[in-house]
DNA sequence: ACTCGCCCTTGACTCAAATCAAGGCGCAGC
DNA sequence: GCTGCGCCTTGATTTGAGTCAAGGGCGAGT
């Protein structure tokens, strides 16, 4: 399950595009990395660990247990939850190949949520230690490291919003698309990887809503779903409507 | 409105109390500069500029206006809020004196909110690129800024759960109290410093609501509102009430 | 091929909070 | 002191989403 990543006979490629000097290192560059210079990526590289696959319903971290690294997702699925005190699941947030998860750990020294994988997943982990004392000598690194956390505070405010239930998933629909688009996808089919009861837990409704919106949104012509096949038909009118959740 | 700080007559004390180095900096130091040592507090502390007052009403930043700077609050209560597409305003956050604004602003390069003083405020403010630069060459400091930006995170992250307007206002009033006593003032009677449609709409509710939950946890014995002047008669039941929302 | 279990959908009903409507209170300014 | 305007409260009614209950369908494992 861990295989340390300096032991892989990947050489540094000599040729100028930051994101292929490690085949296996390309979404780690791209979430970590842009913006430095060669030299840099040539240090960061061998803080990286690959790690994985985990399997469906695996664990990556628990709540509570002690923080020692941040991760890429580089394949699969990620999904980050807290149990409340009645038992209910919230989930706070899904993570896709190219996202960081762990930065909300650095505060407490422990993951302040529990990490699970909803299909195969495999991960780039980087010592936080290493990475923060790498920092002080690459300013390119700290000021990319203050964006990431920087950006997370910005997209657990989204959710917090009071918005109706199409809002919502509308919102949640068009932030897959892009994520999605972001790293060479279709923004406009993919596959949920999530159970509706995962969706409803992070748009704060019942599984039964989420079947209810789905059904709405599809009789109004705007999506297509069959299981976990989503098709966004009118992506237009969907951003419309998620427009105020999004904030644009 | 802009006092540069180095013409402040406040010479650096000389005993080992990192929070009276320099009086006026009190609240800086506790925000930003806890763990460092003294050469260090001497080389942030040029970097700090005392702004305002700010009367109440008056916007200390503005959606969209450029980042430079974080800010310390050292007097006054600060609101950050958002105006959603319909007009409605969202608010993001109450800022209490030693609390610090403008980190979710990093990211993007510019304020993604509105702040503006509740009553009379005062900041201290750091540039931004100083404090970074800084940053490379303390490694202490450098950890602060993670683990301030770090915990914006997991608070943004508590309102977005799926709590009952009694919970929610529970967590409020035991979260002000908590903040209010870590500066030394009364845990159990304070000041609010925001109107009921603020806390409405800081909590995801209606003013009504706001207005019946008051009367509902006053008529239960739990607190004594009287305007703006609110006593927490039993901050065990409170806290009972607040658990989930504050994950403890 | 069968069956069990999980995931998902649908319908009926309930309920918490929003909305609508009206009026009270306190304070700033005349 | 009076007046007007925010701010706040209270009551009546509505409504969006939750809850409860029932059943369908796919897929994994035998």
């Amino acid at each position: 399950m861990k295989a340390p990543h300096t032991k892989r006979p990947n050489p540094i490629a000599d040729d100028g595009d930051e994101f292929t000097f490690c085949s296996t290192c390309a979404f780690s560059a791209a979430c970590l990395a842009r913006g430095l210079g060669k030299p840099e990526l040539r240090e960061l590289h061998v803080l990286v660990e690959h790690i994985g696959p985990f399997k469906e319903g695996e664990h990556i971290f628990r709540e509570g247990d002690e923080f020692n690294a941040i991760a890429a997702v580089r394949g699969g699925t990620v999904k980050t939850y807290v149990n409340d005190a009645e038992g209910r699941e919230q989930v706070q947030g899904f993570f896709l190949p190219g996202e960081v998860i762990g930065l909300s750990a650095i505060s407490q020294g422990r993951y302040p949520c529990n990490a699970v994988a909803l299909d195969t997943v495999i991960l780039c982990r980087f010592s936080f230690t290493s990475m923060a004392a790498l920092a002080t000598r690459m300013p390119g690194l700290q000021a990319q490291l203050f964006r990431l956390l920087s950006e997370d505070i910005g997209k657990a405010a989204l959710l917090a919003g009071n918005y109706s239930a199409d809002e919502r998933m509308a919102a949640f629909l068009i932030s897959l698309s892009r994520r999605y688009a972001a790293r060479g996808f279709s923004a406009s089919r993919f596959q949920l990887t999530m159970t509706r009861t995962d969706i409803a837990n992070y748009l704060r409704l019942a599984a039964e809503s989420v079947s209810r919106v789905f059904r709405r949104l599809q009789d109004e012509g705007l999506i297509r779903v069959d299981r976990r096949d989503i098709e966004l038909l009118d992506i237009k009118r969907l951003e419309e409507l998620a427009r105020s959740v999004l904030r644009e």
